[in-house]
This record gives C-alpha cells, structure tokens and sequence, in this order.
DNA sequence: ATAAAATTTGATTAATCGATCAGAAAACTG
DNA sequence: CAGTTTTCTGATCGATTAATCAAATTTTAT
C-alpha cells in the first residue's frame, strides 16, 4: 500500500515544506483550472518549481492526487469534530455539525473547490471514481459522527422516530447542496441558510 | 450562438441517426472512464466509428458534451415535470417530484453519472465549471418548478411557513446526495429511502 | 573542509490528445 | 444512368501529457 515515495521513515524538513508547497499549488490549480487542466506542468508553474520536482516528491499524479484528498478531508474533519465536540446534548451537537460544516466550506472556498474537483473527476486505479467509492472502507468518520449524533439523540429520547441513515443522507445533501451553489447564484446569504437549515433539521428529527 | 455544424436548416435523418449513436456512445464512455479519459478516440471506439466522423458532426469536444448535457437535461425534465403535472395539490405534486427524480435516476444510472460526469469536470470556453454555473440564465426549469409547487402550496395554505429558496435546496440536495452513493455503498434501499423521504419532507413543509 | 546524500533542474522520452485534410465511399438528384 | 452532394475514413499535424534520466546544485554529516 506504498503511496508515498518514503514509506519507512520520516520526511525531512525540507520534503515537508516542499511537499505542503506543492499541495497549495495543487490546491489553487484545481481551484482556477480544474481537474481536467490541471496538469503537472500547471502545477509546478503555480509553485514556481520544475515538473520533475513534483515527480521527485510524488510518485505519481494519482499520488499526489490521492494524498491531496486525504489531506483535505483531514483538516476538514478535523475542524467540525472539534467544534462537534464542544457541546453536551445532541440537539446542540447537530447544530454545532451543520454551522461548522458550513462555516468551514465557507471559510476555505477554494480548498473546497479542490475537494469537490478531485472527488469528482479522479479515479482509482482501477477505474472507480471517488464519488462512487462506498465509505464502507475506512468509513468517513465526519459521515459517522452525524450518524452517531442522531442515534444518540434517540436513544437519550433527545429526538423523535426517524431512520437515521436517510435523515443523515440528507443532512449532508443539504449541507453539499448549498456548497456548490456559486456565490454569485446564491438567492439566501449564508447566515439566513444556515439558522433556516437549522430550523427545518429540527423540525424532523424533533417530533 | 452556433453550437452546431448546420444552424440552419434542419438535420438529414442520417445526421441525427449518427448523432443519436455518438451520444450513446459518449454516455457509455462517460460511465465507465469518466470523463477525463473519455477522449475521442474512446468514444469512437464505442460507436465503432473513426475519430474523425465525431469532428464531422459536432464542431469541437465541447461542442459534443454540451450538447449531451442539455439533451440529458431535457430528458429527465420531461420526466419529472410530466409526472408532476398528473397531481393536482401541492402535496401530490411536491411527493411526485421526489419520487419521480429517485425513480428517474434510478431507471438510468448511465445516463446519470454521465451527467454528473460533464457537469464536475466540463467547463465553458471562459473556465467556468458548469456547476458553478448559476442557473439565474437558462434557469433549470426542474429547479425552478419545484419552488413553484413549494410557494403555491403556501398560498393555498397546504403548507406552513418556511424559506422556499432553503427547503428547494434542502430536498434537492437530499435527492443529490442519494444519487451519488453506489448501489453498494447503499444501506438503505431505495423504496425505503423514498418512502421515508417524504415523510420527513412533509415534516418540513407541514406545520 | 570534504565527502556523501538529498534535492532540483533541463532535456528528452514515448504516448496520446483534439483537430484537419485529401480523398474514398455512399447517398441523393435529375 | 451520370453527376453532385453528403457522409466517412485513414493518415497526419502540432501540442501537450506524465514520466525518466543524467547532471548540477544544495544540504547534511563527518
């Protein structure tokens, strides 16, 4: 399962700088060009280094792809699980959920930009999407927590009768839908979507 | 505007028989290796035809995928809005719009991840990525039908008080996102799935 | 300071891309 | 039937792709 070029052992200081340089570089290529156009070349031209340099550190552009969207999905993980974390009860938990999820995507829109681009364009090895990838693997643990969140909130008699995996398909559906409206579309500013969407979450799984 | 070879005049029957079959075709490639490697030359392959007979009846690359997608969008509009029209209260409508999407997507997942092939990785001739594209221009009529059957059903005094523009978002989202997971990945099939959609919705939009 | 190891580049590779063109083949017209 | 137009192919174009390699440079270790 060798993805990286150094398994064994640790990076050095300078292939972390470079390696974190080349991912912001990718990060913004994704986000001005595209999947499709990001080639290594567009890549290392927004880095300011050679293309080779990218294939020194990566040993592929499925690599650097894959450790890209790793990468992402971490911090992004990150962020709402600590914020999720703050609260007691799990009515304050879902808030807390929602809001960060969409702080976060608003807060950081171009590496949400690269996120969406890769999951959406790259393919496994063997041809399978990402997006059609079952989380049954290593499991999405921010997807897990919104399930656990919500069974919890039923079984401390918090919330009412409801399937949990179908209200949390379409929590998330929710929260990706609004992601990818263009700024310029948006009819609803972020703040009135987000105490709205709080307010219609609550009127489902309350009652 | 022209998009075509011909804008004037219409098509000889052979034309739009070889255009059917390279559109089928392309939704076949686009399905299976997605649409960064969907070149030409896969696409010929698939038709069994040369490379050069897809220049012939379509300008560019992009001439092709963008006729595809709006041939894809008007298919499963026809669909749902014929569908839709057969209700006569805004529940009725509201139900049949849901369900009607599942079903349609359901009836023809080629044609689905298709779509959603062009529409996360094409992008205008400016570089604009189609799903960033506002729909404030052509303006998706399915879009735009379902706010009208949500604000109706307000005026009628079916529904209760909320934001239209937050609810439509909320159940296209949740129609979205279902699409997107494999069938593998599925742990709720999809009667389930539908059913308990709209009764959650209705959650929602009553009271 | 010097040798060894790690990092970086420019040049080059073969493969594939979308697109074009001249001409063959087929369909249509009178 | 002959002549014209439409349809189609095979060959080929220049551009771009990801990746490799030897050599140059920088960093690290001694």
């Amino acid at each position: 399962m060798k993805e990286d070029k150094r398994p064994e052992g640790k990076a050095s200081f300078i292939t972390e700088a470079r390696r974190e340089q080349i991912r912001e570089a990718a990060i913004r290529t994704l986000d001005e060009i595209g999947y499709v156009n990001a080639s290594l070349a567009q890549i290392a031209k927004r880095a300011g280094i050679s293309t080779a340099l990218i294939s020194y550190h990566f040993a592929d552009k499925y690599d650097l792809m894959n450790h890209l969207l790793t990468h992402l999905v971490e911090r992004s993980a990150a962020y709402i699980l600590e914020r999720v974390e703050r609260e007691k009860s799990s009515t304050d938990q879902l808030n807390a959920y929602i809001v960060a999820s969409l702080d976060y995507q608003a807060a950081h829109p171009a590496r949400n930009a690269a996120l969406v681009e890769i999951v959406f364009n790259a393919r496994t090895p063997d041809g399978v999407p990402y997006y059609k990838l079952g989380d049954d693997e290593d499991e999405d643990p921010v997807q897990r927590e919104l399930r656990r969140i919500l069974t919890e909130g039923q079984r401390a008699g918090e919330f009412g009768a409801f399937r949990v995996d179908v209200v949390a398909t379409m929590i998330q559906g929710a929260i990706g839908e609004y992601m990818l409206i263009p700024e310029a579309g948006k009819k609803t500013d972020p703040q009135t979507y987000r105490d709205e969407l709080v307010r219609m979450i609550h009127r489902i799984v309350k009652g």
